[in-house]
DNA sequence: GGCTAATCGAGACGGTACGTCACGTCTTACT
DNA sequence: AGTAAGACGTGACGTACCGTCTCGATTAGCC
């Protein structure tokens, strides 16, 4: 007889992990068939197979849900594997960001998030608790071979998400900005060469 | 049959200037005071004095009329006068965007329009018909005396948007961003200088 | 150009008279199909296929729009052919009142409205705007022709109806009633017969 | 065969006496408080300090804890001490039946239980058991000392309630009709006397 | 003292009606 | 033909209660 182990589980019946998944995976789905603007609370429920009451007791909007179902896609997709040259690096990063912002249904949901923010302060306040992109170049620049010269600060992770975040955003044709921008990025970097 | 006035306008009462001046003044006011997000059709005409119904028969959306209201604004506070200076023009015109997009109503309107733009293709396709931004880096660019060595291309007038655009639409406090910014950009512009 | 013509009806579309009566119409059929605790302003809604918000426009509750419905078919049932012969007249009366509370839909439709007012102010109050019951049995009360020597008082009313509303609300057997209440009346009415 | 002790109650943990009682009296409290259409199950409960299941458990609606609650106080509240006299007990009774239905929680109670009756079989069936009433009514007939005259019969009995009955279920004030219900009845019983 | 079995609390579950809101369309009469 | 007014069908909103269902914990009688 164990002292230590009356861990007490809250009292009732548990979360219905199921129920949780299948909202997430609704979300998911709707969000590359329907498009943002289409979701709403009823359809997530009805594609998750949930009682709408069931949503509504754990998340307050589609947008907590989109986030919780897209925050770790998303550092997945913008993870690179480290090839010890900066250049070829950098390059990598740049253009998972934008698949990731142009294609990937994470980014797509994403920039939805973004989207709202403009004019919502409780989706701002969301977005705010973990920069997620921010984050992704952070750690890009941190796994640079030659980062003694560089630190990978916050500033200068701006830097290589700026033009791809302006581009997108402003609704311009990514094709076009690869050669922009990586060309930008390697001017500023390397003025000497 | 009156000989002087085969003039035929379209037969009927003629559109209402007044009623299209309140509606779009209705919009200017809501925006400042319920924000995007609470504003619509209904609450417009309403605060327009106007029917429902005129505001449906000249716009389709209020992204539609958002957009004609803030355009001309926007041409305005982003533009400046020339000094002869690059430096000075290029901080002014930093400055008026930061001061744009943070705080002036117009801005306000803009970043909802930008946000919206994310997710519903008539508001991307509405904002593409006239990049506001990119025309009033381009218009800076123009003007500046030294403009002989550099063209004013999209690209550079990009380069100049994209540090402002990137922190203000991901949610960053614009005041730190003021040093940072203009750092960045003179570095890169005058290396040589 | 008469001048005393520009009756102005009020502005606006005028309330659909078809969609005032589909309402009506279905609540008597929902009532006599489904009964009143399984009526709820949805499915009224739908049967009358009508929209939910047009009947909450018109109406506040379901006792309302019953009440509506059920008031002048009332009068009609209850009313009698006076015969000339008091006797006659009353057991007429009766019977009608008997059918109409055991079996007519518009009866059954006050029983509910009047079981509801034991419990809400607001039924009860809608019910005390006409007392149905009490006026049908005054008014044939004043058809009698020995009128001259009772007064068609509401005490009268109220002694013909209290049997038959006792019996009938406290889930007695309508059929044994008839014999007893006529008997207990006739006796109270010509006690010197 | 064991004398004294095969009474084996069933296995298990017994019913909480305790929480019955915490549910009857919630529900008294609730009436009064806030009424019969305002009461649920959900509420009830929690005024009970009882769990939902623990109520669903041993009543299926509201209307069967109130008819377990109010039926023991009604017999109470109904019951008079014969004082010998006839015209006085009767007297008292319909002082009695008028403070029940009028006043007495329980016979609020009552009332509500009677109305939902008028469109509830499974109401009606649960009053149908035991008519309250009547018995009460049936109960002082048979205590008064000339009953040798009158057998104490339910028609006797439903001729004195019925006036009562009529008047504030029809929702009149009962304060006029203590007079005229009095003045009526004892011309009907003693019209010789 | 363990076993069995029904109770208790808590609280999540799918379901459904609530009453409100805005949508975009329509039907009036007026200008 | 444009306009104000306002009713219309549609459908999502967020809330409430329904009755059911897990859970862990409790409380009896029986072996």
């Amino acid at each position: 007889m164990t002292a230590d182990q009356d861990n007490h589980g809250p009292a009732g019946r548990p979360r219905s992990e199921e129920a949780r998944q299948a909202v997430l995976n609704a979300v998911d789905d709707l969000l590359v068939e329907i498009g943002y603007a289409a979701m709403t609370m009823k359809n997530i429920a009805e594609r998750a197979q949930v009682s709408r009451q069931t949503v509504y007791r754990w998340w307050s909007t589609k947008a907590e849900i989109l986030f919780e179902a897209c925050a770790e896609d998303a550092t997945d997709e913008l993870a690179i594997v480290p090839s010890g040259v900066t250049v070829t690096d950098i390059a990598a990063y740049l253009s998972a960001l934008i698949e990731f912002l142009s294609r990937s249904p994470s980014g797509i949901a994403y920039r939805a998030l973004v989207g709202e923010a403009q004019h919502s302060k409780e989706v701002a306040a969301l977005l705010a608790t973990s920069d997620i992109l921010l984050n992704s170049a952070i750690e890009v620049l941190e796994g640079l071979t030659d980062s003694s010269r560089r630190t990978a600060s916050p500033e200068t992770a701006a830097r290589l998400i700026a033009p791809v975040f302006y581009w997108i955003f402003s609704g311009k044709d990514p094709k076009a900005l690869v050669a922009t921008a990586l060309a930008d990025i390697f001017v500023n970097e390397c003025p000497a060469a």
